[in-house]
DNA sequence: ATACTGTACTAAGTATATTAATACAGTTAG
DNA sequence: CTAACTGTATTAATATACTTAGTACAGTAT
């Protein structure tokens, strides 16, 4: 399947990372499987009319935290899943993530209920997923 | 109580954004209970010697956001909760949140028991928390 | 060969974050 | 009243990040 890419003009985050963030997604719900080629650099910057530079920014850091591939010449795919980050940087991370989540949906006054569900939603989106969870308050 | 705030040098969030979430977070968990007084921004700039300007802006988005009241002459206070937000950008907020929580989450390779775990110790943190919640996979 | 790939580099323009130095008006304790 | 505190406003300078622009080079496929 084709990978759709957009960018929302207003937004404050990046393109960059606006670009990133739909890739990595692509990635995890499985849309996009290991091996799968990504769109030529120079392809996505004319569909999405921005420069160039900006797209090869956005796979430059994909390919950094080692999601995919590149191969000059040949194009980019999506990597063999591979862990790199040690233990205490992922707990890091998800301690980090965690307390974000946290923090705005105190402040939003959403009650339990409503988090867990969605929360379910979203992550059942994800490759890792589509486990079916029951939740009490 | 005494708020203790501290900013960490090296991150690339912004300063102003630092306080933001420290005071945020001390109102989210009760820790700051409304009506209770900021330190002033003179005090909170000469403590982590940083310009009073941008302790200024933390305190006037905060003032923006609704969370905390300015009084000119007398200092900040804890605003009285009162939700200012529309119920659709409540929606869409927690629904922003939520998926970049689930995006991490998913890019961290973690178990659904360790997610619900952690988040369930999280939001107890809050002021909202604190409803015993058993999640089974 | 030709036309694709990713990569690298310099330059410029724009926006944001931070510091700096003042200044002003409201509040409060002496 | 005065002095010492409050928050607010303004202008300037500096540093950094993001984006665009243009060009160039090397690897790959047909």
């Amino acid at each position: 399947m084709a990978l759709e890419l957009s960018i929302a003009v207003g937004s404050s985050v990046p393109i960059y990372r606006q670009i990133m963030d739909q890739v990595g997604m692509a990635i995890v719900s499985g849309q996009l499987a290991p091996g799968d080629p990504l769109p030529s650099i120079r392809a996505v910057a004319e569909r999405l009319v921005i420069n160039p530079n900006t797209v090869a920014r956005a796979y430059s850091e994909l390919t950094r935290e080692g999601r995919v591939l590149s191969q000059p010449g040949r194009g980019l795919t999506v990597a063999v899943r591979r862990q790199t980050l040690s233990g205490e940087e992922r707990r890091r991370r998800l301690d980090a993530a965690a307390e974000a989540f946290a923090r705005e949906v105190a402040f939003l006054d959403f009650g339990p209920d409503e988090i867990w569900a969605l929360l379910s939603e979203k992550l059942s989106e994800t490759a890792l997923g589509a486990k079916t969870m029951e939740v009490t308050a």
